[in-house]
DNA sequence: ACAAAAGTGTTCCATATACACCCATGT
DNA sequence: ACATGGGTGTATATGGAACACTTTTGT
């Protein structure tokens, strides 16, 4: 029995949700778009899997990474049994990624325009994105798709591509602040008009 | 690579939330408490095969079943690589147990008393035991671990047992009631003094 | 009559929602 | 001057928390 694991990478661009997909070149599936993963190594815990499959297929490192659910249904894989542990992760739109990118073609895709997925992929994108918008409304998910200093207005972005729809402009901020889990620097954005204040996240 | 699964087995006894432990015969953890579970059939689902050692092992069938989180630390088992789906489940306090046992030695203990657990599997129950008090906030669970027919009194002890605290009847009684998720029966329950009106679950 | 569990309302506080205008800056 | 996004307050509705007594039955 083989163990891989599949990871769901999110960022924002252009204020929507997307996540990177590969263009598989073997078969099976050759030609259709899948998640990044690969096998679980004899000597590498299940976590460590997922970070070196994130660094060695989508060139990113040390990025919010977190198991979602393990998928075990015995068809699910044409070459025989596999077992995949998938987990979702969170880059910001700044880090700059595909460098390094080993797969032949990876790209963005936004999560609501999906092009044919291999495997039972797509439940797992679907599983990952519910994952996100629930934890949304009781952590601090979220975080992880931004710089270490954002604006107010960024933050609200990030939750309104998640949870595919707009936000009170006031309501947002107002929530934010009283949970107490951004604190303001002393610093402020200049690029466009009216110069924004920087937060930072607590803890 | 090995894959196996791990029950985390819930019920409710004496208004105190307890879990099923069964005594390993064999090293590693010889005389030691442990989750009942074991490994995956090759023609097999990762839920199936929970399904069935919760049969085998525990002697219960068709309960309520969810997958929890997968445990892959390379040192976590001294058998070699085994990666462990640990899952929980929960039977009514009606339904006779440990029938068809086949392990030696089953018992249940409350949550807050348990004896040392081989492996990782205190980290497992304990996982599983935030997941259910967190769960209990916005789902149904802990239906599961009352018969078919209820009285409210009764609901408030299993929720009672899961958070670890008392909770105000009058409050409790009118958030199920509002919420939608029982619905009273025309029967009541002759037990004790003043007879109880019989709930069932909507859906 | 008494013991035991069932059943029942109101007040208060905190949090969510709906909603519109002025401000600072770059062009 | 104007276009752009930054920033701010109030009123209302909703959900949670605290709190004590009466009712029904069996013994």
């Amino acid at each position: 029995m083989r163990v891989t694991v599949d990871i769901v990478l999110f960022t924002i661009r252009e204020r929507r949700l997307h996540l990177l997909l590969i263009r598989r070149l073997a078969e099976p599936f050759a030609g259709c778009f899948a998640l990044p993963g690969g096998f679980v190594l004899p000597d590498e815990s299940v976590d460590a899997a997922a970070a070196r499959e994130l660094r060695e297929e989508a060139g990113v490192e040390s990025v919010y990474l977190e198991q979602l659910y393990t998928f075990g249904e015995p068809g699910r894989d044409p070459r025989g049994r596999i077992i995949t542990v998938a987990y979702y992760a969170m880059v910001p739109q700044t880090q700059s990624l595909q460098a390094g990118t080993d797969a032949a073609d990876a790209a963005w895709f936004p999560v609501d325009a999906l092009p044919p997925l291999a495997f039972d992929h797509l439940a797992i994108v679907q599983y990952a994105h519910t994952r996100i918008r629930n934890k949304l409304g009781y952590t601090n998910v979220g975080f992880e798709l931004l710089p270490a200093k954002f604006t107010l207005s960024e933050l609200q972005v990030v939750h309104e591509a998640i949870l595919g729809e707009p936000l009170d402009k006031r309501n947002f901020r107002r929530r934010v602040q009283l949970q107490g889990i951004v604190k303001p620097t002393k610093e402020f954005q200049a690029t466009g008009r009216k110069p924004a204040q920087l937060f930072r996240f607590k803890d």
